[in-house]
DNA sequence: CCTTCTTTCTACCAGATGGTCAGGGGACTT
DNA sequence: AAGTCCCCTGACCATCTGGTAGAAAGAAGG
């Protein structure tokens, strides 16, 4: 799996050490990418202060500038791996046995168990699909080639006739939108009082199945 | 409407002349508060600085100090501006003429008219729906109430047997996170290089309906 | 023992931010 | 003409921000 390496080592290269990663610092790195992830995911990116930050960490800042060149390249590195888990999460699925409608449930299945294991990854990607945030460019990078492999994915099934011919783009993008609503309806129910159950999210991963059958199947 | 008048008096509340809000400095106010709901929904809360803001307007920081009274009272002032806006569109409907099934269409449709008409204000709603968002509890202020009447009105049909027996809660808040999630794909696509058409919000708009046609109709 | 590399820290800085204070000017009243 | 109220502004400030410079501490290796 080529994808995942490359973004692995894209990784890498916004840290320091730029070689080797397991060094003594590394539980380090791993602790600051944790707690700047549930940061920026939750009061967001200009709301995220490196003091505080590294006060929650029980570090000084200049650790963490030490580690991340500096606050975007945080932000970065935070992307990278949070993109790198939905990768290997998905490409997983994309190499795997199921075929055709299948592969897609299988797909849908997968997304929305990574949403469920780390809800904060959600909201990390609600903040970064912001236009005006920093990281959105940075986002592009890492997941773009995933969207369009599976894109690509998408269209020779429907040149094959085994998906009706639609925007593939335009159907991702929906699933991919759907997916972060899923975030912030969470929050707005805990904001409500109520704690979120299964039934929520199995509902909607229903809701996303019966829109990508709609918009796929080709009998219909 | 009684709901109304006491959310354009709990604007007023927020401002200096807390008295007539008719004077010269009127139309300032609106300006600023025109600029801020773009600001706040696009760069976000932590991302405006009131600095910036008033040399957009052409005007001195001091004078949006003077009209509200410091930023979160700025941001105060938006959130109950813009959740007025959505009061008067739903009272509208909910004191109308339709009842049953096409009471909830209307209200579907109503509110999809101000998310395409006032796009920032869908913005702003995702903006502020964070949890750690200073203006949560203000919004729950400005919108709790109608949220509130929605939920009695929908829990009378159910009672009546009109609408099939749920959370209606829960419905509602699904719906509102549909309704914020459009806002995010509607950005998503613009930065892929794509101008979202009515196409897009229509399907949105078909998908919420037949979500809340299978959760509510009573034949089923 | 000395050197070198990695990691973390203390000290410091320039710029930006939200906010305070006092004053100026226009319009309207008396 | 004087007083008063509303609107706006310049000067100023305390604080916080991301970021730099340099050194201490320890481990590794010669």
């Amino acid at each position: 799996m080529p994808d995942t390496t490359t973004i692995r080592d894209t990784v890498r290269d916004t840290v320091r050490g730029a070689g080797r990663s397991s060094g003594r610092g590394a539980e380090t790195r791993e602790r600051i990418l944790d707690a700047a992830l549930e940061s920026f995911g939750t009061i967001g990116y200009d709301g995220t202060s490196l003091d505080d930050l590294a006060a929650g960490l029980g570090i000084r800042k200049q650790t963490i500038l030490y580690h991340y060149v500096s606050k975007r390249g945080l932000l970065g590195a935070v992307v990278d791996r949070s993109a790198a888990d939905l990768n290997v999460a998905l490409l997983e699925v994309l190499e795997g046995e199921a075929t055709d409608w299948e592969r897609v449930e299988a797909l849908v299945r997968s997304v929305f168990r990574v949403a469920l294991e780390q809800p904060l990854l959600m909201g990390l990607l609600r903040e970064v699909s912001r236009p005006g945030s920093p990281a959105a460019p940075r986002l592009k990078g890492a997941m773009g080639p995933l969207m369009d492999r599976a894109q690509a994915w998408m269209e020779r099934e429907m040149d094959a006739g085994r998906m009706r011919r639609t925007d593939a783009q335009l159907v991702l993008i929906s699933a991919y939108s759907t997916v972060v609503g899923l975030a912030t309806e969470i929050e707005v129910l805990r904001a409500a009082g109520l704690e979120p159950t299964m039934r929520t999210v199995a509902t909607r991963r229903r809701e996303l199945l019966r829109f990508l059958r709609a918009s796929l199947d080709p009998q219909r």
